[in-house]
DNA sequence: TCACAGTTTGTACTAGCAGTACAACATAGG
DNA sequence: CCTATGTTGTACTGCTAGTACAAACTGTGA
């Protein structure tokens, strides 16, 4: 695939709500062409298929959210800390994005079998927060867990479906408000637990 | 659509891995009459379409989930013990059928149109954990959170995507102790949390 | 044994869409 | 003004979902 023009780039996102809208087997070429202004003959001049639509807006969707949460673990603060941020991070760029979001789940399967994709979703959903988690044990801000790779996976699973959610139930007209609701409520959980004060140390001991 | 005779039922489980492996769209109906054994003809007898297919084939597993995860939140436990057995019970189930969570997963968009199955999805997944935070707060097994139902979207989210990740790394030789561990990983992280001991009731005083 | 309803299955067909081919045209840099 | 590269319309091919239908098969009940 030859690097996108960077005009036909932007006309591209007006497919992704459609492809949200119907996934992107029940849009046709025809609709894409129509819906961003590019000819079909223009679109397989440079891409490589509808595949390469969606990978396209999928690429660009998870590298703003390996942006976003990279710039949140890269501050001073304690692990804890820029893990809380990191979350707001990466909720914020998903509610921003809710088409893509969309077409995201929607075709998730097609998208883990795109192996560049699959490779970027790794990076940019769930590479930070195992780094963070090594991060806090080492510097005492987060409790050392027994199975680190899977609390990751369950924190990227309760981050992404928060998302996904959201994504799914419609645009919000304050989506930085909103992901710092989500963030919240997901913070308070996988910080402080459900075990009611006091029990906890009890159980540990 | 006429309900399926039992024997074409599960003969069409015979399709859940070519469906989980390329995706519906990139299964040709002729394929799954082969890996079947249902001629076409016959399949388009009973069912409506493709979809029909795979509609048939996830409602057979989110009632297997909830049915499961009923069971396990029927006791006569703490809130809290159900809410470990819940997340047993669903992994539990997913690890046994690996097929149709990747299935599912790579579906899910499709799925997701389907209205039927987005109800099913709700009901086997997400109320019943909706429930048990509700009664933990009231038998006190649970703390009181600020925002259960954003709560229960996360405990929904660690738990299917832990289940889907093991789904898609593969079948296991021993799917329910996998099950156990990963559990234990879950419940780990909703229960305690992750920081450190002694800073949690004094960061809620 | 027969009649009849429902089921099974092969074969042939239709329709719609992804992707290709290609020629005419536009544009920009040297 | 010449050549590279990009743009676009039009016409075409090939594949596959879904349909049509007739022939055969099955079981039931009289």
């Amino acid at each position: 695939m030859r690097k996108l023009p960077v005009k036909l780039a932007s006309q591209l996102y007006g497919a992704a709500e459609l492809i949200a809208e119907r996934g992107l087997d029940g849009t046709k070429i025809e609709d894409i062409a129509e819906a961003t202004g590019i000819p079909k003959a223009t679109l397989y001049y440079h891409l490589e298929g509808k595949n390469a639509v969606l990978e396209f807006l999928l690429t660009d969707l998870l590298e703003m959210i390996a942006g976003a949460v990279g710039i949140a673990i890269a501050s001073a603060e304690s692990a804890r800390t820029r893990l809380e941020t990191a979350v707001t991070a990466q909720l914020g760029v998903m509610l921003e994005h809710p088409f893509l979001c969309r077409a995201l789940v929607g075709d998730l399967g097609r998208a883990t079998r795109l192996p560049d994709l699959a490779v970027a979703l790794r990076a940019a959903f769930f590479e930070p927060i195992e780094q963070l988690l090594t991060d806090g044990a080492a510097d005492g801000s987060l409790r050392q867990v027994t199975d680190p790779s899977a609390v990751a996976t369950n924190i990227f699973g309760a981050i992404t479906v928060a998302g996904l959610s959201a994504a799914v139930d419609g645009p919000l007209k304050e989506p930085s408000s909103e992901a710092v609701r989500l963030s919240a409520a997901i913070s308070d959980l996988i910080l402080d637990g459900l075990a009611p004060p006091g029990t906890r140390d009890a159980l540990e001991s």
